[in-house]
RNA sequence: GCCCGGGUGGUGUAGUCCGGCCUAACAUGCGGGCCUGUCGAGCCCGCGCCUCGGGUUCAAAUCCCGGCCCGGGCGCCA
């Protein structure tokens, strides 16, 4: 058989799941970790695990060879095995059958004990577990997140894609605290101090200036807060789009229709993982619900939450509202102040812009915005929010030959996670989260 | 960063309030033994733990102070 990568003569690769009613009889060649190993004195089990799924191994004492039957009684869970063995059918068997082995190679032998229990008999805490990630991620049930999370990114890429996007990587070091708001991390660039990116925000703009119409990036944003809670990571992943020629609302309408279809694709492609997790997902109806800031301010105030107008909604003020939006929907039309120097007040009432942010329950899945395009207003209100327009350099320039109106958003790919699986610690989400206290692994 | 709660075998818990009967318990694991249909296998024997530093006391897992670490909530957060 020929090999998928080389094409050369090489036994291809079979997964326990790809085994079926035509396999009865013959004989396979299975790769896997060792997960458990059941003795019972003269039959002993052993449950192989792959990628995607189990098979039991079944080793009769009067059948198998008896070098072999000792040598797999001794065997230790997590060992990485080849076994080459009938498939056999077997109502007693998990999934109807089983490998009676003519051969366990063992390619490599676990230490014990373990850092912790892949087969889930004793729970184990989440710091634990992120200490030990690599194990922690053997676990099916986890292991189906970042299946899920590679059908969510493979869906957003193939809808924006579709409408027209050019996908792009815009540089993550940087030159100086562009934005203003949160904080950057330093670093050391040879003979200067540098920063790492907190989003690609200018560099998307500017893209406009330079005609791509319509970009999407997916990549890393570094956040300094010494925040600590289940929803913030010091980095995470942004998906981010910009586009010319449309309001806010144009970009509303991408980003509720990504969404949808995320879900209907993630349904279409993932029900085994979506199994193993336990989740059912219902793919939300679009247009999303629009709630205006004013109305939000207005819901949490009936409630008794001190709310100030102008000021960006707390924790326990979007937990009031998201009493009665559970689902996904919109705030748009916050005051101007509370949002970045870049987004568009309205002509009508300059007290409020063209912005938006995409909630699910409580918690801000993206945010986004018609973009101001003049350059003049631009400098205006760099200037209202104190920051100096001289340090906008490379940016600013763009304003001034030609800048198309735009409006863009970015979401955070560990929060739609989040959204999606009901996961309740953003960490969840994330193969090797780094927050506040961890760098490692 | 603030407030509250916590740190006990590899893992997850009990014990701490009310100090002594804790030579620290249970589950899982690990080592050994028995067992031919397990799938949370079962049974028997064994192994392995009080976060660190200081203090109080005849006596500290237990009380007090400090450090480190963790959890929950909040703040900060394009």
């Amino acid at each position: 058989m020929a090999c998928k990568i080389c094409g050369g003569e090489v036994e291809m690769r079979k997964y326990t799941a790809e085994i079926c009613e035509e396999d009865f009889g013959k004989e396979i060649e299975l790769y896997g970790w060792v997960h458990e190993i059941r003795d019972l004195g003269g039959l002993v089990f052993l449950v192989l695990r792959d990628r995607e799924g189990f098979a039991q191994i079944t080793l009769p004492k009067k059948v198998v060879d008896r070098e072999l039957f000792k040598k797999a009684r001794k065997l230790r869970r997590e060992s990485v095995i080849k076994v080459f063995g009938q498939v056999k059918e077997e109502k007693k068997a998990p999934n109807g059958f089983e490998i009676i082995p003519r051969e366990i190679e063992i390619l490599n032998v676990s230490d014990a004990p373990l850092p912790l229990e892949v087969t889930e008999k004793v729970p184990a805490e989440l710091d634990t577990r992120l200490d030990n990630r690599f194990m922690d991620l053997r676990k099916p049930k986890i292991q189906a997140i970042f299946r899920v999370r590679h059908a969510v990114v493979q869906a957003l890429r193939e809808f924006f894609d579709r409408h027209g996007f050019i996908e792009v990587q815009t540089p993550k070091i940087v030159s100086t605290a562009t934005e203003g708001g949160t904080e950057l991390f330093p670093i050391s660039y040879f003979e200067r101090e540098a920063f790492l990116n907190q989003s690609p925000q200018l560099y998307k703009q500017t893209l406009m200036a330079a005609g791509f119409e319509k970009v999407l990036e997916i990549g890393p944003i570094f956040r300094a807060e010494e925040h600590n809670t289940v929803r913030h990571l010091n980095e995470a992943i942004s998906v981010d789009i910009e586009v010319s020629f449309v309001d806010h609302e144009g970009v509303m309408r991408y980003l509720e229709e990504a969404v949808r279809e995320v879900y209907e694709k993630v349904n279409e492609r993932c029900e085994r993982y979506l199994g193993w997790i336990g989740v059912d997902l219902e793919v939300p109806d679009t247009p999303f619900e629009r709630l205006s800031y004013d109305d939000a301010v207005e819901i949490a105030r009936k409630k008794g939450e001190d709310v100030n107008w102008g000021e960006d909604l707390s924790t326990s003020a979007l937990k009031l509202i998201a009493e009665d939006y559970g689902g996904y929907y919109f705030i748009v039309d916050w005051p101007t102040e509370s949002k970045p120097f870049y987004a568009m007040p309205y002509e009508s009432d300059p007290e409020i812009s063209k912005t938006f942010d995409l909630m699910k329950g409580w918690i801000e899945i993206a945010s986004g915005a018609q973009r101001i395009h003049k350059y003049d207003l631009l400098v205006k209100r760099m200037r209202d929010q104190g920051l100096s327009p001289e340090n906008f350099g490379f940016y600013l320039e763009t304003f001034r030959y030609g800048m198309p109106p735009h409006a863009g958003w970015g979401m955070g790919l560990d929060r739609l996670m989040m959204a999606i699986l009901g996961l309740q610690n953003i960490r969840e989400a994330v193969l090797f989260p780094r927050d506040r206290h961890r760098l490692v692994p």
